[in-house]
DNA sequence: CTGAAAGCGCTAACAT
DNA sequence: ATGTTAGCGCTTTCAG
């Protein structure tokens, strides 16, 4: 636990001014090279570590971009969360974590902007902003990014919501299905308008496929593999239940799988399942799903923020590509009811 | 993006010396009521947000408490994320996450200490350093706690990984199974104390039983479901294969499930499956598990690293409780074939 | 109870 | 190329 060291430490070691040890030590130019290896020699020797609350204060700058989220145990938030991380450690950033979680702290962090002179740029991960919030954000001052979710004009990363659910929709179609059921998970805490696309792509293949859409096999739950088992058994109630079931996530699938299961039917003989995310899980059970890479959006949503940052130009919307991954729990139906296209 | 206000904007406002409004602000005794009222309107009114950075310098700490994982997309360490964050929110900290990514990222945190300086406390969660690490670790200067592993004599949070295996174990047993697989899974990133653990307990659990301890039985693999999947074809591959496995933790248990499901295996008719954590699709997909608190683990150590920080005094190493969870994936072996115990 | 002044550790003109 | 001088925004003695 030895004492700090400080720059004047090192200033004095290499005998040399706290003016010129700073200049050396943060690669300026017209330093002499020799100056400057004894600087880092002495730095090194101290074990030396600069304070970044000083120089920020200093330069004007914190060093730290905040990142905010309203989950951690969900698998897009740990793996976009891994993304973003790998890029701003690269790039020497700190990453502060705010965690929403409850209603509370919510109203809590857009109210007292904890972030605010706390960090150089603020990402949003995964949940949209009401207008009132979004204003509050803005009055921190520094540049936003978000990904999975679009938050006013700010820059943003994303997956179209709309082709992943025509990719999952389409796919059972192809197979021949056209007694689909759909399972739309909400999250308040969430971006609204990823259910929405979803749903949208699900009506829309639907639709081109000529298949007529029955409200019954839409059930909507609230987010949670339960919510997904629960919504499966619903459809199984029905008089003339789904030959397969699209799921807003691969974790609601897996309930509905789950339910499948104790109910004895068979995946996909009786019932086929498709979900979207590609959760490592899903390749474990054999889920076909809609890979999107979560991981990839967080780090472009880092890569944004460093640029804006560095007062680079930015592109307002970056869209990843979404992509089918067809394993075992999908298959042609059993008695093959082809429409009328 | 109107200017950053400052203190000097609020004494200004108010009518005071920066010094009083510093005092007013900060609940110091010695101001009058007045006082103190008109300069929270004024701090309101001008919706005033103290720089921590520059109260901080000038006060000596950080606000910042310093948090490093292995990893962000597993579920024990989300979880635990979750729970360490609700509680440092609660005490108006913020949170520093630190992801050591591979081994360079590792090696570059030890190395460069870059929590020297920016944070009052330390916690690591759930991965275990090495002698030289801790070392460089105790240079940052601050207090160190840990939860789901030991480090050094610094306090931590843990299970107790010897009981919680015996309590997957012992339920095995205790359904007449004789013929035991235990997949181990190792990850040279974790605390390598955590599988020692969960192994002996495996052993410890047979001898008690009377039960001879065959070395095929025992598989080890890297981390990972897929790890899972293969142990499992390799259990199921011996002349003798098992009636029961247990592996170390649910994700590789589901891991060996998807294996025996697509071996045309009934579980648990066939083989009965146990892992150990009680992963949220643990209960979804039936898993028989030992339910482990990994978001308390996390509070427990935010509020440890609180005390530390207060002065209070801190239990030097808490163990919670884990519990065994019966679920559908474990039953009495086919042909019950009790030993000589 | 309140103000003036010094300083936290660092950087950025401004000199030289 | 290097040293000197001001602060960055806040807290905190030390005086009143």
């Amino acid at each position: 636990m030895h004492e700090a060291v400080n720059l004047a430490d090192v200033a004095r070691l290499a005998k040399v001014s706290p003016a010129t040890a700073s200049r050396a030590l943060s690669d300026h130019p017209h330093v002499a090279a020799a100056t400057r290896a004894r600087v880092w020699e002495a730095a090194r020797a101290l074990e030396y570590v600069a304070s970044p609350d000083a120089s920020g204060l200093a330069r004007g700058t914190t060093g730290r971009i905040a990142v905010v989220v309203p989950h951690l145990a969900r698998w897009w938030f740990g793996a976009a969360l891994e993304g973003l991380s790998a890029v701003l450690r690269e790039a020497g950033r700190d990453l502060l974590l705010y965690r929403l979680g409850d209603a509370e702290a919510r109203r809590a962090f857009f109210a007292e902007l904890p972030a605010r002179r706390r960090a150089d740029a603020v990402v949003l991960l995964g949940f949209g902003v009401d207008d009132a919030e979004r204003a509050r954000l803005e009055r921190i001052g520094v540049g936003i990014v978000s990904a999975g979710t679009r938050i006013g004009r700010h820059p943003s990363v994303s997956i179209d919501e709309h082709v992943a659910g025509r990719q999952a929709v389409d796919h059972l179609l192809h197979l021949g299905h056209r007694r689909i059921g759909m399972i739309v998970t909400t999250d308040p805490e969430l971006d609204p308008g990823q259910p929405e696309g979803r749903a949208a792509a699900y009506r829309a293949a639907l639709a081109d496929a000529g298949v007529a859409h029955d409200p019954a096999l839409t059930v909507t739950v609230p987010w949670s593999p339960e919510g997904g088992a629960r919504a499966m058994g619903q459809l199984l109630g029905l008089s003339d239940p789904p030959t397969a079931v699209y799921a807003h996530t691969d974790e609601v699938a897996l309930g509905a799988v789950g339910t499948l299961r104790r109910a004895g039917l068979k995946v996909p003989g009786d019932v086929s399942v498709i979900g979207i995310d590609d959760h490592p899980l899903a390749a474990l059970t054999d889920l076909s799903t809609v890979a999107q890479p979560a991981a990839e959006q967080g780090a472009a949503a880092g890569r944004m923020a460093l640029a804006a940052l560095a007062g680079e130009p930015v592109d307002p919307v970056v869209t990843l590509p979404t992509r089918l991954v067809i394993r075992g729990s999908t298959a042609p139906p059993a008695r093959a009811e082809r429409g009328v296209s």
